[in-house]
RNA sequence: GCGCCUGUAGCUCAGUGGAUAGAGCGCUUGCCUCCGGAGCAAGAGGUCACAGGUUCGAAUCCUGUCAGGCGCGCCA
């Protein structure tokens, strides 16, 4: 935690230049270090100096000056100076980046963990498609960012949990069941069909039916509905498994909205709810209260004739996520369902928790694209490409990367011909080659009896070109950066960092010759440059992202 | 009509109120006697949609306008 050493070390600065009366006292709010951007100004540049200059009444850089003859460098700092028209410029010391590749090399896999999760139980719900139909490429997005973003909170300190809520009551499931039905039994769809599945899926589910369940024209019509849902649940939650398990994301748990109805967990809440007067009677039906929670309406529970809405088994779903013990419920939820946040932060509000102890990830949709033309999805008509299709044609990985590289306010173009063509300028491949070139030079460096049995205690001499201490600060970010993403839920940042870090070890690799005879400890630096590079590329790609790191490709 | 998201290089997108706005793809020009060329270096390419405002400082915050996406059910 670099920056946070160095925005400490500022603190003392300025505690001591108040001290000794170099400055007023002041109010001092957070210290700002961030990475500078160009190399004239260091490696690190705080703005404090001009955040303060307004209370403290002076000049922004004679408050820099008095803060940077105050400031502790120890062995760590290497350099800091003042530049208009206030900046305080940081450069750490070799010293510094050879500790911390120590560090990277010390710790391997586990490096870039941390404790800023402070141990919070978060409970991340995601994808719960309906068990309707195939999962589709916008499903695929919510996965990719779900796990994603449970692996790197894990790793940050939170206590995570994943699942899956599986909608498999209500009308959906009726429909789909009829839909099975109708196609079984080769009849003409009514003239109103909007609300029966169609496709090749449906087809294929019936046939299955057809097979597994035998003549069911003993049944009356209703059973054969319900009995057809039941199969069509259990047919699609098995083929969503088995294509969310090729993705490469699995889920602590499923949980089955039927459950919570048969188990009464929805009588019971609502029956407290009504208690505490957050639902209530009205025109016959049950209504939440939701609009005195900040909803723009109230929003009802259970219907007229008895039977209750999806969000009285939602808020069921939410009260027994809390029961269980989750301090933090994060929902990834496609933009299509903004408009449900209010009402479901409202129910939370009216279970007497904190509305903010519910926090919802909006992700915006996925547009597909194939021969330049976008593909329209309907599951009415079953024109759809199926999140199998694209791992069929692009791969885990490339499907990962792609899905969760951008951020997920940002819509995303996924084009399949382009994803297949230039999988091998895919950045994806970029990173994974620089984790399997090191691979490459470690087998060689082993073989020639370079590569030390442990790291512990090893003595790195200092840096000889800038490509090399380059790479080494890079390499130091990286637990800021995953703490980074984690507390902001922004995995896409990690990918921009891993797409960094390839780029500085490729330009290292070209610039430094690692393997040297005539240089047997420039050598040992290099490789241990080389280890922790590959350490963190791999922490990267499949502790945290889920995508291989391959020893060859 | 109201709400949320987006508008940054030819294309796809990054960019935590900071200094000269970046990456990949595409384009131009160089670089393999030697550890993996799926690589490296350099170059061209920008009214950060537009107009105001806040600030020492705005792509970033606020207001308005324009354009695109998604919502606004006793569907889920």
């Amino acid at each position: 935690m670099i920056r946070e050493l160095l925005a400490d070390r500022l603190a003392h600065a300025l505690e001591a230049a108040v001290a000794a009366g170099d400055l007023p006292p002041t109010e001092a709010g957070a210290i700002h270090v961030e990475r500078a951007r160009h190399e004239a100004h260091g490696d690190f540049a705080s703005n404090v100096a001009m955040v303060l200059a307004k209370s403290a009444r002076r000049r922004p850089l004679d408050i820099a000056q008095a803060l940077s003859s105050r400031l502790e460098t120890r062995d760590d700092v290497a350099e800091i100076s003042v530049a208009a028209p206030g900046f305080l410029n940081i450069r750490v010391s070799d010293a510094f980046l050879r500790r911390s590749l120590a560090t990277i090399l010390t710790e391997g896999r586990e490096h870039g963990r941390s404790q800023v999760g402070a141990g919070e139980k978060v409970l991340i719900e995601y994808v719960s498609a309906n068990p309707t139909g195939p999962l589709h490429v916008g499903h695929g997005r919510w996965a990719v960012l779900g796990s994603a973003l449970a692996a790197t909170m894990t790793w940050v300190g939170y206590g995570v949990s994943q699942e899956f809520y599986i909608n498999d009551a209500g009308n959906q499931l009726q429909n789909l069941g009829k839909s099975l039905m109708y196609r079984m039994e080769g009849r003409a769809l009514p003239e109103d069909a909007s609300e029966f599945y169609g496709g090749a899926y449906v087809a294929q589910a019936a046939a299955a039916a057809r097979d597994q369940l035998g003549d069911l024209s003993a049944l009356d019509e209703d059973a054969r509905i319900r009995r057809l849902a039941d199969f069509g649940r259990d047919w699609f939650l098995a083929a969503q498994d088995g294509t969310l398990t090729r993705l490469g994301t699995q889920f602590d748990r499923w949980v089955s909205e039927r459950t919570l109805h048969e188990a009464g967990a929805v009588e019971t809440m609502l029956r407290s709810m009504q208690a505490s007067g957050a639902v209530v009677r009205r025109d016959g039906a049950l209504w939440l209260t939701s609009a005195e929670h900040g909803d723009t309406e109230d929003r009802v529970v259970v219907r007229a004739d008895g039977r209750p809405t999806y969000l009285a088994a939602d808020m069921a779903y939410h009260a027994d996520k809390f029961a269980r013990g989750h301090d933090r419920l994060l929902n990834i939820w496609g933009a299509d369902h903004h408009g449900y946040v209010a009402r479901m932060r409202a129910a939370v509000a009216c279970m007497g928790r904190n509305p903010d102890q519910l926090e919802v990830v909006l992700g915006q949709l996925v547009k597909l694209f194939r021969e330049g033309q976008e593909v329209r999805m309907s599951k009415r008509t079953g024109d759809m490409v199926t999140l199998d299709e694209v791992l069929d044609e692009v791969g885990r990985d490339a499907t990962r990367w792609f899905l969760v590289a951008r951020s997920a306010d940002s819509t995303i173009d996924f084009d399949l011909d382009l994803a297949r063509q230039e999988s091998s300028d895919n950045p994806v491949y970029y990173v994974q080659y620089a984790h399997a070139r090191i691979c490459s030079i470690m087998r060689a460096a082993a073989e020639a009896g370079y590569l030390p049995g442990s790291w512990d205690g090893v003595d790195l001499q200092s840096f000889d070109a800038p490509e090399e201490r380059a790479l080494a600060l890079w390499l130091a970010g990286f637990t800021d950066e995953v703490a980074g993403a984690a507390l902001a839920r922004e995995p896409h940042r990690l990918t921009r960092y891993a797409t960094d870090l390839a780029q500085r070890y490729h330009a290292f690799y070209t610039q430094c010759r690692v393997i040297d005879a005539a240089h047997p400890e420039r050598t040992v630096t290099r490789l241990a440059l080389c280890a922790a590079t590959r350490q963190v590329l791999a922490i990267l790609l499949e502790s945290l992202l889920g995508i291989a790191a391959p020893e060859a490709m």
